[in-house]
RNA sequence: GCCGGAGUAGCUCAGCUGGUAGAGCAGCUGAUUUGUAAUCAGCUGGUCGGGGGUUCGAGUCCCUUCUUCGGCUCCA
């Protein structure tokens, strides 16, 4: 006999070999017909599988994550049978679950799959999966693995054999198809009751760009119809909020061919909205020490050649603008660093000046590749809210916890609550590849782990991922389709300060380098904005709505009195705009309500002999009459409250 | 840059197997002077992304190029 301990403390005893499935069919019958796959001792088995020893158990199923893995990574395993039922000596690569269903990169051997071959799959999959078929587990030596799928042809699996140990080697077959795999895999096919391809891409075999291309099919299943139905209809409320398509409703930018691509035009109602962040965030960098700077569009290439950036990017990059002057050559600024250099030593500095701040929102330009412009969160003319803190080495962590502060401070004004925060640190195994000294850098790494730790953030630390002039913290967040986006980012630099050869004097009168600290809390405004409209729908928080408010006539016969109604509004600093139409009020209140104005004032008759107006607010309807005086009123205390409940907060 | 979709009026889209473009909304004009999510009527909008080809004839078929979408790679 073995006991098995479950999660709530309780342990019991079991016949040796007795599978997570059979414990579970022991508890319940409904439960058993929930799991999935099991947690033995700590790692994730198949629920088939035989305990042989004293163990903790869970079972998982559906409500975990793991569950849902397994339940994916068995799915792609029946797509993969389903896709070579279809197309006949299709090569198999890898067919992981992801955080929203699965892939398989297959190589379709010269065949097409298209759109409409879909539902084919989809089809061929749900016949498959009502077979019940079981998951089978196999252990199988490395000569036999190699045998059996050189025999198939299936040469892809034979590169992942290269790699794997004897005696370490599983085979799970389900149905016709056989696969190399690690496990675990849910019992049978039959858990999965819906079944969905979502599209294809190609991907380079192994990532690797100078590979074959693969195809990548993407799909997902659920354990019911309905969680299916629901995906769907969650996907589509996801692409009505995509920015690409609210900017171009609400008016907020456009693109140009004749312009060129990824280089967005501004819309008069999107300018507003970025004007107003530029406000917010300056005001906040004035409280915190900052020091504005300007500097110019375009440098000379020299510039960048001391910076380093000439010879990293220069090829890549957008190419020197010549002048008439034989070998004089300028390049557009692709970042802001190397012309804040400039004046940082544009004085001589006492480590009494240190920390120095200077802040510019700089418009950069950088060449992006063509396949990865992507509407205003990867363009090639975008603005930084960058700053550059030159700072004494024992000066870091400070600064750093002052930086955070100021991107939550951000991220709290805008009601950003899910983000995660990555710090970039260097590769232990490679440091020769980081420029700085190994003390700075354990200094620096430190600096942010500790004050990442210290102001709470939700961190994942990845070695390897710095850059080569320093670690870094950055800060992620999703956009409404589920993409990953890096926002706000705070990166220390060992490297300019000692290519611009700069210096302060210390308190022991000999020169020292400053630390280099980059920072930019929206990362630029263009991918900010974007992932802003996303968050909040287009419904934007009211003092950064590019209109607060509507005034609606009734008839025309009220305009007067509304554009008098619009000037009283303005003198008490809120905005918005008479919609003079000659429509109806119905017809004037759908329009302000599609382009999602917070506020409507609807003024007729009774409102001008009372000098009131009638407030409907966005989505909720009529809210009753008010004075010009109590409306203006109401207006600037929800915009009040809104900032003192943040500061709260923080 | 690579793989695979798409490109028709300002916007959203229709146009079957090739026979020389169509709707709704927006815009303009007029009527109406309106009370909480679309008043009615008329009109103006298109070298069907660009270029080339096949054909008596191309939005429709072929080639090429640009843009765009989903990914891959990249991301100072």
């Amino acid at each position: 006999m073995i006991k098995i301990t479950l999660p709530d403390g309780s342990v019991r005893e079991y016949a040796k070999g007795t599978s997570s499935l059979q414990i579970a069919q022991s508890i319940s019958e409904g439960l058993a017909r929930n799991v999935l796959a099991a947690k033995v001792n700590g790692a994730t088995w198949d629920a088939t599988r035989g305990i042989e020893q004293d163990a903790t158990l869970q079972l998982l199923t559906w409500n975990d994550t793991l569950g849902k893995e397994t339940m994916w990574h068995s799915s792609a395993h029946l797509m993969a049978e389903a896709l070579e039922a279809i197309y006949p000596g299709i090569k198999f690569w890898v067919g992981p679950p992801l955080e929203n269903g699965f892939y398989y990169d297959v190589d379709l051997n010269g065949q097409t799959l298209a759109h409409a071959d879909f539902e084919k799959i989809e089809a061929k999959m749900m016949e498959l999966a009502r077979q019940n078929n079981i998951y089978i587990r196999k252990e199988i030596s490395k000569a036999d693995a190699i045998s059996y799928f050189g025999d198939k042809g299936d040469e892809y699996k034979l590169h992942l054999l290269e790699r794997l140990e004897d005696g370490n080697i599983t085979l799970y077959s389900q149905g016709n198809f056989t696969d190399l795999c690690r496990g675990p895999h849910i019992p049978n096919t039959g858990f999965i009751k819906a079944a969905k391809i979502l599209n294809t891409a190609g991907a380079y075999w192994k990532g690797d760009e100078k590979n074959k291309m693969l195809t990548r099919v993407y799909g997902i299943t659920f354990p019911k119809e309905k969680d299916l139905k629901e995906y769907l209809t969650l996907l589509e409320e996801a692409k009505k909020r995509d920015h690409r398509k609210l900017g171009k409703e609400l008016e907020l930018f456009t693109f140009s061919e004749k312009v060129g691509m990824g280089l967005p035009l501004w819309l008069p109602k999107g300018a507003m909205l970025r004007e107003r962040l530029i406000q917010f965030m300056q005001k906040a960098q004035t409280a915190a020490g900052y020091l504005p700077v300007a500097t110019p569009h375009i440098a000379q290439k020299e510039l960048y050649v001391c910076s380093g950036h000439y010879e990293k990017y220069g090829k890549d990059s957008f190419q020197p603008i010549k002048t008439p002057q034989e070998g004089e050559e300028f390049f557009l600024k692709p970042m802001n660093c190397p012309h804040h250099c400039e004046i940082y030593k544009s004085s001589p500095k006492s480590y009494k000046d240190l920390p120095v701040r200077y802040a510019e929102f700089g418009t950069v330009y950088r060449y992006e590749q063509h396949g990865e412009l992507h509407g205003l969160t990867r363009v090639r003319g975008f603005t930084q809210d960058d700053a550059h803190l030159f700072v004494r080495p024992d000066q870091v962590k400070e600064e750093f916890c002052k930086v955070i502060d100021l991107v939550l401070h951000v991220f709290n004004a805008l009601d950003f609550k899910e983000y995660t925060a990555q710090i970039s640190l260097r590769d232990p195994e490679n440091k020769s590849k980081y420029i700085g000294s190994d003390e700075n850098w354990a200094l620096a790494e430190q600096a942010i782990i500790e004050s990442a730790a210290e102001k709470g953030l939700k961190t994942v630390v990845e070695l390897g991922e710095a850059a080569f002039y320093g670690p870094k913290l950055d800060f992620m967040v999703k956009d409404a389709l589920g993409r990953k986006w890096q926002l706000g980012t705070i990166q220390v630099d060992y490297n300019l300060p000692e290519r611009f050869e700069l210096e302060y004097t210390g308190s022991d009168n000999q020169k020292h380098r400053p630390v280099m600290i980059h920072r930019a809390p929206f990362g630029s405004l263009e991918r900010f904005i974007a992932v802003l409209i996303e968050h909040c729908g287009g419904n934007f928080p009211l003092w950064l709505a590019p209109d607060q408010f509507a005034i609606l006539p009734i008839s025309e016969k009220y305009n007067n009195y509304a554009q008098n109604v619009l000037n009283l509004l303005g003198s008490f600093g809120i905005r918005g705009f008479v919609d003079e139409r000659n429509e109806k009020i119905g017809k004037k209140i759908r329009d302000n309500e599609i382009k999602k104005v917070p506020f409507m004032l609807v003024v007729g008759e009774k409102e001008e002999l009372e000098n009131k107006v009638a407030v409907r607010a966005h989505g909720k309807g009529d809210i009753g009459t008010y004075t010009i005086h109590d409306f203006a009123t109401y207006i600037n205390e929800l915009i009040e409250s809104d900032f003192k409940q943040k500061q709260n907060q923080e």
